[in-house]
This record gives structure tokens, sequence and C-alpha cells, in this order.
DNA sequence: GATTATTAATAAATATTTTTAATAAGTTTG
DNA sequence: CAAACTTATTAAAAATATTTATTAATAATC
């Protein structure tokens, strides 16, 4: 006998008004609950969500029947009866994430209980504005699906990451596949099947740190995605900020320096010029051209053909020279998050993206030039962290993005 | 025979649970809604809020014998019975908000319907750190109500602005009158004997403008307050930013210059050491010694006595040299609102505090380094706007914040 | 180890809300 | 100007939720 499937019809809202609207409303904010407290009883339920005991028992034993929650036995009790607990059926429902890179594409499964049941990353993928590019990412996402088939009726959402700007809430995204009228969210999910969200890339990074990452129960943060370029995610009473029109956090190109290099974006002086991957990159074969020693030269490799993970690989192995740039970048930096420090006064500032792989060689010159360049009053409220997943920060990003959106029927 | 009382009961939850918590609740939400739509009918209040149109008829009568909504005749109808439509009663209850300037105190009382009934500017008061300022600021209030004795009874509460860092859910205030355990706002409130609430001037200022003043749909918004110093009051979906311990928007201390100018706050660099109302002041002060010709220099009078009024003064009456300061300063200014734009992706700016009374000559230098400093996608979102309440929007925003925290029960 | 206090779950009674239907009040159209 | 059509309000019936009371389970106490 197989477990019954799940009631997925609460979450969503259509074709229901009335009390049947208002339980499915309540048995998602059971499952939101849930969601923090990771377990909880039928008193918990009815005293968080201002409902009567037996009400709560009723939506408890629905959703129980709906297999989206389940009796994990009992409590240590106070002094009295023990009370069941209740938690989320991790194989209830699950989530597709796919982090789409310049050259490859990372995708991963998360089940119900924000577990990464699966990850296939370095998929091979030209990110090109052109048809032929799409096609092929909706047939690694395809190919994917296909090796959860015995899964795929309870895959309820895909979220994918895409760099540059994105608009979450029509699903238009303006710097890639932007070659026909109808969204690209929309696009992809009559391929596969299955509602589709779009996300920016630090944005959604920024969520899975979040979610299930170095955030613990900071409600206002600030994730500084360093990688090739310079982007950020913000956080605010824990949920997403995105501006007008979802172009928030463009980090990268705040008007910074005096300096003559020109971005790619067309202005002068962007921060992303000087501390990013790239001008990283650019400023490391600068000085081996001129003559100065590291790992990196010594190798007698061609310095044009030096990449960024060489880079990192060189601060891991404890490099003078990239340890030298990086306190440099990390410098410039620092005082571009003290603006954001004084703006925002957060609890937590994340460093992620590629550069942030270098841990403590680009933290520490932060940490200094913040106590620099901040009051010191705002200061120390502000906590300076590595993020905890890493290069998998996106694609964790991306699945919570879609569990959120089908969890709070915000689509 | 007198109109009945108010029943103020539904502005808090305090010793109700079940049904009368929740009628509470709906009572507020309904008052919530009309406090954005103006007016409504039971219907939109049964769509609204999801409940069924006798429940919201329900609701609507108990409220019209609170005595807080009123039924205001029939709506236009659009082919069928007409609909009665209720609003609220603008003499229901009142609010008073406070705005402490370092030299004077203005003072204003605020009806239900957001109209500001009184308004008393320029009480001469010493903003010190002592027990006797703080008697004297409590001895303004009280004489202010005093004078409204027939209202009192309905003032449920007051807002006060405090410049420096406000904690605005424990009541601290950090920079002024902090010489007792007690929360300043506790303090004040056993005074006056109604409740008090503390808030930092701009974002009182921004909360004033966002809810009555120049700002109309928007729902993310940057008040930007150029006055003696500069700060910032920031509105995300609608509602003020506070940051970890309630010092967001620390604009005027954002390291921005190379300069040597040593900041009262001690650090160098510091936005506000060129782009405030005593920078702009010392800067014509400066030159007029250097000998540049000025209305400000013809009368003869000693240069040091020039006051930041007198600055605004000339800009009206088109001085040059005042209008060539302001041209700099807004430039560096707009190099610094660039920043913000690329981050939050507003909707709107706002520019208030006493600068910004030299209207155009401010907004035009900071439009133009906007375009010259932002991205055009970005910045083509975002509207540059001068503040439409000007002098008002302290007390105007102090009103406001104090009848927010109780018609949200939020205290 | 029995008693008491405490807490949880369940059941019955009560109260409230929603549904459904009917009525009233208007608008539009032939 | 009346018939047909909309929409709002009211009323009664049905459904649902909350209260209150009861029972069950457990820990602490004597």
């Amino acid at each position: 006998m197989t477990a019954p499937q799940p009631n997925y019809l609460i979450f969503s809202n259509e074709g229901v008004s009335g009390v049947a609207w208002k339980n499915r409303a309540l048995k998602r904010s059971v499952i939101a609950y849930l969601d923090v407290s990771d377990s909880c009883t039928v008193m918990d339920i009815s005293r968080e969500l201002n409902i009567s005991v037996p009400k709560a028992a009723s939506l408890v034993s629905e959703l129980v029947q709906d297999n989206l929650i389940r009796d994990y036995g009992k409590i240590d009790s106070t002094g009295g009866r023990k009370a069941n607990v209740y938690g989320l059926v991790n194989d209830a429902c699950y989530f597709i994430g796919v982090d789409v890179k310049k050259y490859y594409v990372n995708i991963g499964l998360l089940d119900f209980k924000k577990h990464l049941l699966s990850i296939r990353e370095n998929v091979p993928f030209q990110l090109e504005n052109t048809p032929g590019s799409l096609r092929a990412l909706t047939d690694i996402i395809r190919r994917f699906i296909a090796d959860f088939s015995e899964l795929e009726s309870r895959i309820l959402g895909v979220g994918i990451n895409i760099s540059g700007r994105v608009n979450h809430v029509t699903g238009y995204s303006y710097s890639f596949f932007h070659f026909q009228e109808e969204p690209l969210s929309r696009i992809i999910q009559q391929e596969i099947g299955i509602p589709t969200f779009l996300e920016n890339d630090s944005r959604s990074m920024a969520y899975g740190e979040f979610m299930n990452g170095v955030v613990k129960n900071e409600r206002n943060v600030l994730f500084i995605n360093i990688d090739f370029g310079l982007g950020m995610g913000i956080l605010i009473d824990g949920n997403l900020y995105y501006g007008k029109s979802g172009f928030s956090g463009e980090l990268g190109h705040i008007p910074f320096f005096q300096n003559e290099k020109i971005c790619h974006c067309g202005k002068r002086g962007c921060l992303e010029t000087e501390t990013s991957g790239i001008a990283l990159l650019e400023e490391i074969k600068e000085r081996i051209r001129g003559g100065s020693s590291s790992i990196l030269s010594q190798k007698n490799r061609d310095v044009d053909r030096i990449r960024l993970e060489d880079v990192i690989e060189a601060a891991r192995k404890q490099d003078t020279l990239v340890i030298e740039v990086l306190a440099e970048l990390g410098d410039k930096l620092g005082k571009a998050i003290a603006i954001l420090i004084n703006i925002f006064n957060p609890e937590l500032v994340v460093l992620g993206g590629k550069v942030s792989e270098t841990g403590e060689h680009i933290r520490l010159p932060i940490r200094s030039a913040l106590n620099k360049y901040t009051l010191g009053l705002v200061n120390n409220d502000t906590q300076l962290k590595l993020s905890r997943l890493g290069e998998r920060a996106g694609v964790m990003g991306a699945c919570l993005i879609a569990r959120g959106k089908v969890l709070s029927a915000a689509y």
C-alpha cells in the first residue's frame, strides 16, 4: 500500500472563496509556521494563528490526511499529558533550482524540508542570447527531471537564476533570452510543464543563505556576491527586497571611483571596475607582467590564460601577491560596504560568490575597512560572515525561491 | 444630544482572545482599508477582507455605533441599487505631533482623517541634554494639550521627533535626554498621560510625506532630509525601514570624500561635510570672505552672522553665488543619491529639509547628476520630487507616526 | 504508591459565520 | 413606462467555529 498523494490544492487560491479559501489560507499558515519552527503541537498552532484548539486539530488532521505533515510522536512534557508533535513530511513535494552561469549550469533537487537531495554541478552550457541556448537550457532541465521520474508529479516548482536584470513578478528577463513577447518564465514553464520562476542570481543566493545558510535569526541581511561581477541581495525583515522593477542591489555599478576604467555598463568609475573577480584577475595579471612574483607566475605559463579559479587557488596556498591584491580590493570594497551599513544598519553582511572562497583573506581586510569607515555604534550592530553554502548558494536559492512562491500561493 | 463617544477598545488587544480578538482585528482592518481608500461600501469590505457580506455589514454597523465611521450616503451606481458608502469620522479621535528642533519646537494636532487641524510653529525651546530641557518640552506639550481640553479624552497618541539615534520600539533616545534608566517615551507618557512614541526626525518627515505629502501611490521611497545635517528616511513597501537598532538611513555619515574635514561624528570624509545646510552656509561665508559678491555680502553685515535661512532667502532672490554653490552641492549630493538609486531602485526620491526650500536650484543639479551617474534603465524608474509639506513634514510625520501606532495596536 | 496538579485531547453545547434565497432599489432598454 | 436586468440589503437556514465541560495522560508531591 502506497502513501496517499498529497493534496496540492492548498497551494492555490483558484476557484475557491469563503470558508474553503480561509481553510486553504489557514493550512498554508500552518505549513509556514512549521517551516520556521520545524515542529509544533496543536496547541502551538491554536495560539499562533489565533484559532480554537478544535479548529487547529481539524486542520492538522486534514494536513496529515493530505500527507503534507506527519505525527512525529510525543513531546517531552512540562508536567502534564504529553502533546503530539507534528512536522512536515520531507517527501511530500519537491522543487528544482537551476543556477545558470556563463559556461555551465548547476541544477539541484530540494525536498519539502529544505534538504538538497541531489545536485548536478558544472553541466556544460553556453549562455548566449539565442533561441538555441535557451533550448539547450530547457533540455538540461528536462533531462534532470527525467532522472526523477517517480517524483515528477510531486515536483511543484522550478526556480531559475539568470544574471542581469530580471523581473520576478512578470517573469521577464531583460539581459538574456529576451527575443519574444511572452515572459521567459512562461515559455520555459510550457516547455517543462512545471510552474517556473525567474530570479536574479545575487538575490537568489542571498535567499539561499538566508533560508538555509549562514543566517540564523537575523532578519535584515545584506548578501554581497563577489563573483566575476559584483552584485547584492537585500533581505529586509526576512523578505527579499526588489525595488520598483526588480533592479535593486546593483552594487557593482554605483559611482565610486574617480578612475577612467570604462565598465561594461558604459559608465566610468563603477565599483565593480576595481572590486570584482574580473578586476582581481586583471590586477594580478598586470602585476605579474610587471614582474611581481607569485605561484601563478612561477609555473611559467601564459599570463593571459590565468583564470579566476587559479587566483583563488593561489590565495588558498598563501600566495603573497594574491593576498596583497585581495587586501587592497577588500579595503575598497569595505569602504563601499561601510556606506551600506550606514544606510541599512543590518544585523549581518554575508560575503559570497567566487572571490569569497578566499575566506579570511578577503573578509579581514573588509572587516578592518569597516572599522575605519563606519561609526562604532552602527558598526557594532553588524556581523560580517562568509557564505556557508559557497558555490551551492545559487542552486539552493533557486530551489527555495520556487518553494517559497509555491507555498505562499503567490503567483 | 451629543454624539456617542467612540469605542477605543478596538485599538488594543489587551484582555481579549478568540472571537472578540478577531472582531477587533477585523475592525482595525476595516479602518486600515478606509484609511487608504477614503470610502467604501459593505461589499468592498467583504471582498477586501474575505468575509461574508452579512459579517461585513455587522462590523460596519458596530463601527458606526462606535462613532468611528459614518454613513456618507449613496454611491453613484453602475447599473443597480445604489450602495451606501462609509468613511472615517474626522472628529472620532486626534493625535499630537511634536517636532523638536535645536532652538524651537513645532507642535500640531491631527484629526482621524489626517487633517492638520492646528499647528503652532517656532515655539522657543533649547534642546539640551538636561532634565530642565526635558521639563520644558513636556511643559510645551502639556500647554498645547490644554488648549484642546474638550478633545483631550479623544487624543489617543503623541508622536515626538528627536534628531539623532532613537529606538522607536523601546522608546529610548540615545543622543538626547538619556539620563535615566527608563525609556524616554515612557517618561514623557507618564508626564502627559497619553501614549507617546519616539521617532527619528528624518524618518518621521519621510512618513509624513508618504502618508500625506508628495507621495501618491509609490511604495518604495527615499526621503532625503537636507537640513543642517543630512539624513534619510527609507520607505519600503509602504513601511518605514529601521534596521537592526533603528539606526538606518545615516546618509550624512557615509564615507564619501577624500577631504580632511572632520565631521562632528569624529570621522573624516563624511558626505555631510560637503552636502548639508551647515556645509552650504560655511562655503557661502568662505566665498564671501574671499571676495565673491552676493546679496548677502552687499548688506554690509557681519559675515559670521549670516544664517542658513538668509542663504535660502537669497537663493529665492536668484542670488548668483548661492545658486552656484547649490549647483556644486547638488552635483555631489546627486552622486550620492545615484548610489542609493542603484541600490534601492526606488520609485521616488523626495528632497526635504531646509535646503530643499531652494526648490529647483537644488533639484535640477541633483537631477543632472543622476543622469550622469546612474544607469538609464534604473534611473528612468525613479522620479525626483521636492517635498510638499516643507517645514511641516516633521509635525505631520510625528502625528502620523502616533496615529499609525495606535491604529495598528502595535505597541 | 496514591494523590494532586497540570496539560492535552475530545465531546457537547453554544455562538457565530457563511450560504442561500428572497426582497428592495435602482438602471437600462424596448 | 413597464419589463428586464443589476446590484444592495435583509432574513432565514445551514455550516462552521468557539466555548465550556469532560476525560485522559503524565509529572510532581506527599
